[in-house]
DNA sequence: GGCTTGTTTCTAAAGAATTAGATATCCGCC
DNA sequence: GGCGGATATCTAATTCTTTAGAAACAAGCC
């Protein structure tokens, strides 16, 4: 009767992480100057606030380092990505993933040589299906 | 110093707008039962209030007619959609649409013909940009 | 030992999303 | 005009997300 928990990584919680695969283990400092860095400037205990709930939910684990913590993501970059990415194919664009890229395509988003490696990567797929 | 609103249609918004983009003036009554075909059973009273706070939210309208209202869309399912997926190829593919394609690529989830058919949509795309 | 500095834990506040009951209102019908 | 059924409004409860202060704790230094 209440609201539901998200499935997936919330907004900080993602921007945690994105530090995370970009270097780790970091310390909460470390994490926090990191954020900071990108826009998102919180205080001290907050950080620590939600890095122990990430612990909690599993995407991150902990280790006692000296005074503090380090910490470091228990998943990957992949598997969050496809997982939102499969979100979002279903619940917006009805299952068709091939509705959703070509919404992409429609906008101006896409550079040539892109545009040249998905053809290729297309027709690899191609090749794979047909055996 | 609290969670912010979110900028996209929350989950319990977005199946309303499918019902109505669909298929729409609709009654409270027609949005509830539709809802609860595709598997989410609320109250009345729920949907009602739901509908309200998407017509403060300015992504319906309503209108008085006989005991009750009607409720109809006034955003369009692709700016929605287009919206969404930019957000996310902004925050979970760091601004690039092409690896989201290709997450999507390396996935199980694209028949042949769609494939065919992207291919085609991507040739073309690369014409117009010639130009 | 006690102070400083940096850290964590505890606690709780506030807004957002979701839920729906109790109550009020409207409209057709007898 | 009043009753019954359908509808809407008001109100509030619950949980999640985000925020962070106050207090506690650890470690090195004088």
């Amino acid at each position: 009767m209440a609201r539901p928990a998200s499935v997936h990584p919330t907004e900080f919680e993602l921007e945690v992480l994105k530090v995370l695969w970009e270097s780790s283990p970091l310390t909460v400092r470390e994490i926090r100057d990191a954020m900071a860095e990108s826009g998102r400037d919180s205080a001290h205990t907050t950080v620590i606030t939600m890095l122990n709930i990430m612990v909690q939910k599993k995407y991150l684990k902990k280790k006692k380092q000296g005074k503090g913590y380090l910490f470091w993501p228990v998943v990957t970059e992949e598997r969050i990505s496809s997982k939102m990415l499969g979100d979002m194919v279903a619940r917006v664009f009805s299952g068709s993933a091939k509705s959703l890229i070509l919404n992409l395509l429609d906008g101006e988003n896409i550079h040539d040589d892109e545009l040249k490696e998905l053809r290729k990567r297309i027709n690899q797929k191609m090749k794979e299906q047909k055996k």
